[in-house]
DNA sequence: TTCGGGCATTGATCTGTGTCAAGTTGGCTT
DNA sequence: AAGCCAACTTGACACAGATCAATGCCCGAA
C-alpha cells in the first residue's frame, strides 16, 4: 500500500460505525445485505491527514473513492498556477470518475478525512452486471453536472455579493443533507478556496463577507457565519 | 403530438439516411441490431426551425433527446435575464436528463435541429435492464462533467483573450469528431452566443476577434474564422 | 435598386474587481 | 507570557472588461 499517510488500520471499526451513518447518501446506499458485503470486501478504508492529496490531476486514474467522513476540496489549475475549485466533497460523494484514464482534477483533504477506495478494475467488474448500481451512478453523475451547470451560471454572470451569498445558501442546504438544519453555516474551507471557488480573489471575498455583515444579513463567527436574515438572504443568492 | 413545428413525417428516410450518420457517437451507437431495432420504435423523429424551443427550464421533463442533425445552444437564465449558455450540443450529443423531474435548463435550435425523441417511461423501462446502455449512459455523463468542469475553470480564471481562443479550439476539436477536420472552423452561432458562453459582452468578444485577427492568429470568415498559426494558437488558448 | 433591420464592429467612458501593501487577529510553540 | 506565523481584513490605486453610443455591413423584401 504505498503513499498512505496513516496505514490501513482498524477497518473494522469504520465498517461498523462512521461508515454506516452516510452509507444511504452514498453510492452503495441501495445495495442488499449480501451485495453489500462483497462490495465492502473491495474496499480499503483509507485515512487523510489535512491536506494530503487523495489524486492529483493528470495522474493515472486506477481508484474511485466514496467520502465516508470529512471534506475534500476538488480542483483544476493552469500552468501558471491559477486555480479554479471546481467543488467541495461531502460525506457520501463519490470521486475520481473521469472521461480518460487518468484523473481530469486534483482532490485534497481540508480537514482529516476518511474514504473508502476501490480499485477500478474490481469495482468495474462488480458494477458491471447490477442495473441498479449503474442507476445509481447515473443519478449521481445527472447530480453533479447539475451542480456544474449552475456553477457555470454563477461564475459566468453573478457579481462578486450575489456569488458569495449563493455560495453561503448552497453550502447550508448541502451541509443540511448530512448534519442536519442548523442556524450557523460552518465554513471548514479557508478564504483563498473559497475565493477560487467563486471566481474572486481572497481580498475581493474578504470585503463582501464584511459588507454583508454590515448590512445585517449575517454575522461573521469563527470558522462559519450564522445567517440573520434568511428571507432576504436566499432572496439575494437567487436573483 | 402536441406544439411540434413540423409533424412527425419520412421517419423512415431519416432512420436510413440522416440517424445512421452519426449513430456510433449517439447513445445508441453499441446496441445490437436487434435492439436498435426496439429502441428505434421508441423513438420519435423530430425537426426544429430555427430558434425554436427543444424544452425549457423547469418545465416538466417527460423526455429525453439524441440529436441527430444540427447544433442546439443550452442555457440557463436568471430572473433578471442574464443568461449564462452551458453548452452547444452537437450531433451524437444526448440531451434533457436531470437530477430533479424538471429539465434544470433550456435548449433550442440554432439552425434547423433534427432529434430523436424519448419518453421518459419507455426509454428508462428499455435501458433498465440493460448494463451496457446503463454503462454508455454514464460515459455521457462523465464527459460531460468533464467538460462543464473545464467550462468553470475557464470561466473563473481565464482572460478574455484566453477564453476566446481556448473555445475557438475546443469547438473546432468538438466539430473534428462529427465534420473531421478542416482548416476553417465554422462558427454557426452568433457573437451573443459565444458571448454568453464565455461569460463575456458581445463587444468584448468582438473586439477579442478582432485584436486575434490583427495579431495574425486567426481571419475572419463568413459564418467562422480561420486559424493561421495552429501551434501558437493552441499556446494561448491552453495556457 | 433601394430600403430596412438584424448583427457586428468600433470608440469613449465608467466601474467592479484585481493588485499591491499595510495592518490585525488568534491560535501554537516554546 | 511572549513571540510567531498563517489567515484574514482593510485601504489606495490600477485596469480589464462593462456600458453607452454610433456606425458599418450584409442580406432579404419590395
Amino acid at each position: 500500500m504505498p503513499h498512505l499517510a496513516f496505514p490501513n488500520t482498524n477497518c473494522e471499526e469504520f465498517r461498523c460505525s462512521t461508515h454506516c451513518s452516510v452509507r444511504p447518501l452514498a453510492i452503495c446506499g441501495e445495495l442488499s445485505p449480501e451485495e453489500h458485503q462483497e462490495f465492502e470486501r473491495l474496499a480499503q478504508h483509507v485515512r487523510y491527514a489535512p491536506k494530503e492529496p487523495l489524486f492529483s490531476e493528470d495522474e493515472v486514474s486506477d481508484s474511485v473513492f466514496s467520502l465516508i467522513e470529512g471534506i475534500a476540496r476538488l480542483y483544476k489549475l493552469l500552468p501558471d498556477g491559477r486555480r479554479q475549485i471546481i467543488g467541495f466533497a461531502l460525506p457520501g460523494d463519490f470521486l475520481g470518475m473521469a472521461p480518460t484514464p487518468r484523473y481530469s482534477f486534483s482532490a485534497d483533504a481540508i480537514g482529516t478525512v476518511v474514504t473508502c477506495r476501490f480499485f477500478k478494475g474490481p469495482f468495474n467488474r462488480f458494477i458491471e452486471n447490477k442495473p441498479h448500481m449503474l442507476m445509481r451512478m447515473n443519478e449521481f453523475a445527472t447530480r453533479e453536472l447539475g451542480q456544474a451547470q449552475d456553477q457555470m451560471l454563477l461564475l459566468g454572470r453573478r457579481s462578486a455579493e450575489e456569488k458569495v451569498a449563493a455560495f453561503l445558501v448552497s453550502w447550508r442546504d448541502r451541509l443540511a443533507r448530512v448534519e442536519g438544519v442548523t442556524k450557523t453555516v460552518t465554513l471548514p474551507m479557508g478564504r483563498q478556496d473559497i475565493a477560487d471557488f467563486l471566481g474572486l480573489t481572497i481580498e475581493t471575498v474578504s470585503r463582501t463577507f464584511t459588507k454583508l455583515e454590515r448590512e445585517k444579513l449575517i454575522v461573521i463567527v469563527p470558522d462559519g457565519v450564522r445567517v440573520l436574515d434568511p428571507k432576504r438572504f436566499d432572496a439575494l443568492a437567487a436573483a
